[in-house]
DNA sequence: ATTATCTATAGATCTATAGATAATGC
DNA sequence: ATTATCTATAGATCTATAGATAATGC
């Protein structure tokens, strides 16, 4: 009987779920059959290579997703590279929360170092490509001052990741004031000659940039005043 | 006989070796028996808690060191925001790559949340605060604009680990001129007033601070969009 | 015939415990 | 007596395979 979704998809969504929140080595294949309801037996129906394969086709489909979600926010936000950064922070947190750091650290060491290279590949092809051209692109136009596309990419993405590891986060804001926060950072230290923002001192008003400032919905000025 | 290193301490210091290498799921007693040449059972004696118990001190031991690196390099930095993140950069070079982020997510899903919650905590203690209050200190001096401590500790902390993740760094400078990269980005975001030094490529402008904001409505923003 | 599951189990680890052994220090 | 190791092994998982079962599609 075809089911309304593909089962063999709806593994891959558990699997998913499942291997980014613990990692690789710390799920089991039988947390994965549990929580589909199935014997752990079954899985090697639709995976006939086990944890490893169904851990790398889960993320290359992962990947595939990121990738295109990436590329369709850059190209959502047009040539403004604010816009654009700003698009990818909403497409990563519109997303599972993708902690790339672990999964490329202990998740890529517990498989073959042949597999990880692939799946490293993988995680570049769909991340920093797309942001390094964003880069690159906004370097051409004079929008940013000279700085290595690879390093940009690779800071920025670091720092989205960043978001998603809340045991750090104590005492900051929460995820879209950081996100506006961060791009902030990042922008106001690229731009060729800071002209904006004289800072004045005790108060800081909203917005106060060279963009239009009222697309900020975020309980920025709320969060400020210290709740 | 007493050994020249406390046998213990040789027992932290594989078990941290291999631990931050590959997660805590990842390495078994019997790895790190084999790496110090003795048989499992013996790691007993040792840590009667077993695993998660030498886990935890060769967390803790570690945290307190950096806790102490981090704080020491920032004092070495005297009252320059520059030179102390320069410090904590070159401590952390020193070090073995800590790789915090992968450490605090599947290593800590791996243990109990009491013990998790605990190591957090000490996480916190040892590279968080210590960057806060130097956040806070150059705030206070007006050397940097007004933005949330926390957040900004977080940010480096997380670029710099980031620097360990050596699969998304394909195309990237080496570490050092990355690490002294980064500071630049960052602080070119944080200065009050930002002069106009086009920044050459992988070269430090020499300090001269020439405060010339003049530039700040001239036919820059028509110049940015035109192209 | 194909799809998707199940039961049962072999084989491989891994953690942890019990108790023996040997060397050193007092 | 203390320190630091060893051997042997129980008990618990975990991965993977073999083969049965049941429902659907042709």
């Amino acid at each position: 009987m075809q089911e309304v979704r593909d089962s063999t998809q709806r593994v891959l969504d558990v699997a998913e779920q499942l291997f980014m929140e613990c990692g690789y080595n710390a799920v089991t294949l039988r947390d994965i059959a549990d929580a589909l309801g199935i014997k752990q037996a079954s899985l090697y129906y639709h995976f006939p290579g086990g944890k490893e394969q169904l851990f790398l086709v889960m993320a290359e489909r992962m990947f595939e997703r990121h990738r295109q979600g990436v590329t369709a926010a850059m190209e959502m936000g047009g040539n403004d590279l604010r816009a654009q950064l700003r698009a990818v922070a909403a497409w990563f947190g519109s997303q599972r929360p993708l902690k790339l750091m672990s999964m490329l650290h202990a998740d890529l060491t517990a498989l073959g170092p042949e597999a990880g290279e692939q799946l490293a590949q993988k995680a570049h092809a769909a991340l920093l490509q797309p942001l390094r051209e964003c880069f690159v692109r906004a370097q051409a136009q004079g929008e940013i001052r000279t700085m290595h596309p690879d390093l940009l990419a690779g800071c920025f993405l670091w720092l989205m990741d960043g978001l998603n590891y809340g045991e750090l986060r104590k005492g900051a804001p929460p995820r879209e004031v950081m996100a506006e926060e961060i791009i902030s950072l990042f922008l106001d230290g690229l731009l060729p000659r800071a002209d904006a923002a004289p800072i004045s001192f005790g108060k800081e008003s909203t917005g106060s940039n060279s963009t239009e400032a009222g697309a900020r919905e975020s309980g920025l000025s709320e969060w400020r005043q210290g709740r």
